[in-house]
Order: structure tokens, then C-alpha cells, then sequence
DNA sequence: CATATATCAGGTGCACTGAAATGA
DNA sequence: CTCATTTCAGTGAACCTGATATAT
């Protein structure tokens, strides 16, 4: 037998880190951010461009405070995205007349084919980064940071 | 009957951002460093502090290329930690004399003590995070971030 | 000479805050 | 007057690059 010693397990007081799911989640979300950023720089756009261009063509014409809920985006920052966003064409911005203080966004048909070539980086980022799991591995780990996500309102 | 339409599932192109691993990491990332940043901020910290004292105390006396090496934090912003660190005493920086270009950096017993203090904040924080898991589904999401985490060298 | 280490300077994307202007 | 919306100005932490000084 051997000597005294319980087991050699991983003394989880000496890795503070690597055991949190805090410390996991930034190193992986990190990873995927400069992969995901890497391939939208080669189109021009940020990983925001994408963002607001996939809400505004999934909502509809929609305001830009609904924008914000619904991504979370800064709102002073989402002002210079769809500057952005309109320069190149993807979207109009005008007023609604129901209520002059929004901004109704439109999506332009230029917007929608150059969605349709952005989607792809979204798709090769994750391929790229969850490589190294199964199929059903990959669903878990949606299924479970939904719930996280979701959860914490 | 209801009418022919196809069952009304979700349609996966009408929720581009949600489906996506790249983005759920982020989001669930970004809200577990907003918590871990408030707990710190009780402690007059950030998480580099935290993240440099832990590796010092568990890899004993360590040179600053390491830390860079085993945290990936960046090699300029580790200086100003350090400095940090120093000057509330809780590690020391002396030259190596093997190697004079290296700086050892070592832990002080009011850094011990204090990094004892700081790590409830690191478990809170995934506690309120991880609140809507099951232990097995904490367990699950840890061990597949780890994965993920590890392949992504 | 080349290499490794530590430091410094600067820039960027992003999250946050407060304030202003406009209109309901 | 209150409230919501948009815009603007400024700040901070984190990540990145390049350059410098020092020692191997």
C-alpha cells in the first residue's frame, strides 16, 4: 500500500481559478470574442455591426431604445453603430411619426445580403472554438449558458 | 385542426445572436465579471489582483513571464498589479540572483491572509451565477468550459 | 551577435456615467 | 412638470502593439 496521504486529489485551494466558472467563462469568452472578431474585421464591421444588423432584421423596424433591451448594447455606443450601419447603407433611420422621439431602423435589401455573408463568421467562430466537443456536448453547453444567461436578468 | 402552417418551431434564423455559443459566452461572461468586479471593488481590488496573488500562493516564488504565461494577462498591465500588490504589501518583487533579469515575486503572510479574505467574492460570484443549475449541471458546465478553455491553447 | 525579461508609451473596443436636447 | 428617447462627452478596465533598457 502506499503512504498515509489521502489520495492526492487536486487540492481544489490550489487552484482557485481554474476550478470557477467565472474565471472559465472569461477565458473562453475571450478566446471566442478575438475569433469572432478577427474574421468580422476582415468584412469591416465589429462584432456590434453584427449584432444590431441580426436584431434589426429579425424585429422589423424597430426603435433603438428597443435595440438596447434587446442586446444590451450601450445606447450612446449603438449611436455611432448605426452611423456606421447607414453610411454603408444597411439600414435607414427616421423618425416615427407615431412618436417623434424614436428612431424607427429599417433594414435595406444591402443590409440583408450583407447579413447573409456576416453569418458565416458567427458559424466558423463557434465550429472553431467547440471543436473539441461532440455533437451532444455542443447542445449541453448551449442549452446550459441559456439558462445562465436567461436567468440572470 | 389548426391550420397547415409547420408546427411554429423557433425558426433558427430568426435567432441568429441567441443560438450561438460565441455570444452566449459573452453575455454570461460579461455578467460574471460585473459581479466578481462589485465583490472586489468591495475589497479596494480588480481581478488581476486577485488572479496575481492566487497563482503567486499556489506557485510559490514565480518570475512575471510566468504569471503572463500561466494567467495569459498582459505582460504591461501585470507591472502596474504588481505595483499594486507591493504597495499594500502583500507580495514582494526582488531580482533573481541566478538570473538578473528575472524578477522573482513572492508572497507576503498579509497577502496570504488577505487573499484568504478576497476568495469568498470568487464563490459568491458563481453561486449567484450558477444559481439556476443543479450541482450536476454546475459540475457539467465546468467541465465542459474546461474543455474548451484547454483546447483553445 | 541574438534572446529573454521587465518596463514604458500609445491605441482600441467596449462598458459605464452624467448631462443635454427633444418631444410625449 | 415628469418621463422616455436620442445624442454627446468623458472615464475606466482590459487587451494589444511596438519600443527601450538590461542581462544572458
Amino acid at each position: 500500500m502506499a503512504k498515509a496521504e489521502p489520495c492526492a486529489q487536486p487540492d481544489p485551494a490550489n487552484n482557485r481559478l481554474g476550478n470557477t466558472v467565472v474565471w472559465l467563462l472569461g477565458r473562453a469568452s475571450l478566446r471566442a470574442s478575438q475569433s469572432l472578431h478577427e474574421r468580422l474585421a476582415g468584412h469591416g464591421i465589429r462584432k456590434w455591426h453584427y449584432a444590431v444588423l441580426a436584431v434589426v432584421a429579425e424585429a422589423g423596424p424597430i426603435t433603438q431604445a428597443e435595440i438596447v433591451r434587446r442586446l444590451g448594447i450601450d445606447r450612446g455606443d449603438l449611436v455611432g453603430v448605426l452611423n456606421d450601419l447607414g453610411d454603408a447603407g444597411y439600414v435607414r433611420r427616421a423618425p416615427d411619426p407615431a412618436n417623434r422621439r424614436r428612431n424607427q431602423v429599417t433594414l435595406t435589401p444591402e443590409g440583408a445580403a450583407a447579413l447573409r455573408r456576416f453569418d458565416a463568421c458567427v458559424v466558423e467562430t463557434d465550429d472553431s472554438l467547440l471543436g473539441v466537443l461532440s455533437a451532444a456536448e455542443r447542445e449541453q453547453l448551449t442549452r446550459l449558458l441559456e439558462r445562465v444567461v436567461h436567468a440572470a436578468n
